[in-house]
DNA sequence: TTGTACGCGTTATCAA
DNA sequence: TTGATAACGCGTACAA
């Protein structure tokens, strides 16, 4: 409970020479270094983050906003910043909204009430309008997700393409009827990657009838439920396109349950790689995205913003505003072919 | 970036009445009041938490330390952190370790450096002696490990009743060699699980050969190679034990991969029924942890004590060790029956 | 090279 | 019912 002035009295100086030899600003003689040193080990004194940064206005924290926690998906890209965070001397404060459009809107006030200096959302966006009061003011990173309507940076893999691609590897092997199950929510990456599905069979002259899309929830037991609906269908489909590698899974320990073989009998691929996917049984077919890597490149955005704010202000007061810009990143996917897809003989 | 100030000046009142309305502590005239929040609104004002966590000294953050995020196991317990915590008005701050001793005492200090209120260890306990001193004078709970050396109350299943329990079953349902697979690195956890499937055996008048007792990486990888070494042994056991969901997962794989069937040729049961354990398949016989109730309640406990500590500062200086004392608080385990055993018919 | 003094944005005490 | 003002712990311009 030491506080800087008790390291002052103790080592006979004042505070202003125990911070300088704190933050190793200005010269201090190596005498007088060795006394403040010595009073700080004998007092056990930390300096109180707190008073540091009410006075610099800077908390080297970031605030990470993600749906849940128990989602492998987000994880990654969690350690991701993690790692770049911790590089640059940076705390990361990780906020669990459980999709509550009220609880995010709490977190987002962090950055009102300083507990942080920027924000990066894993989560995907919703309708969030008053966000637009925040982009001009804060470092705002979105992850997963581009090409919106508000002027934020993000960092995603291209949706579209990645599923036309493994649309594409599905006709290539041989399957004629696909059928495509998304989550519910209209999260723009899973309408991406509608659109990148639907291109693909349009390409190959294959038509997809009404029932074949389908919407469940983002789980297993969606899973489980869409591909009952679908293999009861007749015509049924040869192969599953899962908007998610959970509901992927789900589908898979159904077709499972009825006797049939993945990977023989019916196709399935999942999306995101997760570490699920790879060791299921049989083991899932795929679009990888680089979760760690885009996790890292959202942190140096955000950072780079952090710093830009810093400087503006140091300098004028006025262009503060123009220093954050914005960009879209996108990272390449790639297609991990596995056990729970297979070439058909003929 | 409107200050209190500003708002007292836009209402024409001293900063000590916006204050007021702020807290509600005081009766301030209705009249007063609608001006406040008149300015209040107009100025888009927000209270910084900064400076009222320095006159305070309270942050309502609370730090949860965890070895890694991506690990199924510990995001329940977070959630179940989280809700406790959100209902009481605290924010949690997730700091992950990666299993590193440095970076776990830099998030410790966040104690020291006033940036949250107390702590919660998610990690097993190494080798800590530094923390005596943080236990004496810190609000500090430790998840999932009991009857340590050092003072600081814990919240747990009983690990060594929870393995006896898996093992009788193992034996009724007709095993006689079983094999036990636990990770590296000697979390009392485990070794009190091992105890527990020790004495089943000895119980029932089994024994076990030395080669039974596998040590592997706490992984997927790991279950399958301890799994291969055990299977090429002879006599083979009929059963494995495995001291977590994913090495049973591994251990699964290689039983699949050799052409033999999980639950009828070999019987194998994890440990802590996460997801996968749950949608695996076959799904995974496990021990079932309360883990969100793990978190609330370990919440609650750390709660009580900032409590404590605060009531005792307002009252007197001295007294203030005294309320921080410990105890082993034990939460109810269960086993979670599936596909992956099988009684035998003989 | 070092010390004095102010301010960061609050809350709380004391007077008025 | 309100206002003036002293803290909280720190960094830094300015003076010495």
């Amino acid at each position: 409970m030491a506080t800087i002035k008790d390291v002052a009295k103790h080592a006979g100086v004042s505070i202003a020479t125990v911070s300088r030899v704190l933050n190793q600003s200005e010269k201090v003689r190596t005498e007088t270094v060795n006394k403040v040193l010595y009073a700080i080990k004998e007092l056990g004194y930390t300096p109180s983050a707190l008073g540091r940064q009410l006075r610099t206005s800077c908390t080297k924290n970031i605030l990470v906003i993600v749906p849940s926690i128990s989602n492998g998906f987000y994880s990654a890209i969690i350690e991701g910043i993690k790692s770049k965070a911790t590089k640059d001397g940076y705390n990361i404060v990780v906020g669990i909204t459980n999709d509550d459009d009220i609880i995010e809107q709490e977190y987002i006030q962090f950055l009102d009430t300083k507990v942080v200096d920027g924000l990066i959302f894993l989560s995907p966006r919703r309708n969030r309008k008053y966000l637009k009061n925040y982009l001009d003011v804060y470092p705002i990173v979105q992850c997963n997700e581009y090409g919106l309507e508000n002027a934020i940076t993000t960092i995603a893999i291209n949706n579209f393409k990645a599923a036309y691609d493994a649309t594409k590897y599905l006709i290539d092997i041989g399957n004629k009827s696909i059928a495509f199950v998304g989550g519910e929510g209209d999260y723009t990456s899973v309408i991406q990657r509608k659109q990148g599905f639907e291109k693909a069979l349009e390409e190959a002259n294959l038509e997809v009838p009404k029932e074949y899309f389908q919407k469940t929830l983002f789980n297993f037991e969606g899973g489980k439920l869409a591909c009952k609906y679908l293999l009861e269908l007749t015509p049924a489909p040869t192969a599953i396109f899962a908007a998610a590698d959970i509901i992927a899974i789900g589908a898979i320990k159904q077709i499972q349950n009825i006797g049939k073989q993945v990977g023989k009998d019916i196709d399935v691929i999942g999306f995101d790689d997760t570490l699920i996917a790879k060791i299921y049984s049989p083991s899932v077919t795929t679009v990888s995205q680089p979760r760690y890597e885009i996790g890292v490149i959202a942190c140096e955005m955000l950072l780079l913003k952090i710093n830009n704010i810093k400087i503006a202000n140091e300098s004028s007061a006025s262009t503060s505003k123009k220093t954050l810009g914005y960009q879209d990143i996108i990272v390449p996917h790639k297609l991990e072919i596995r056990e729970s897809t297979k070439k058909k003989e003929n």
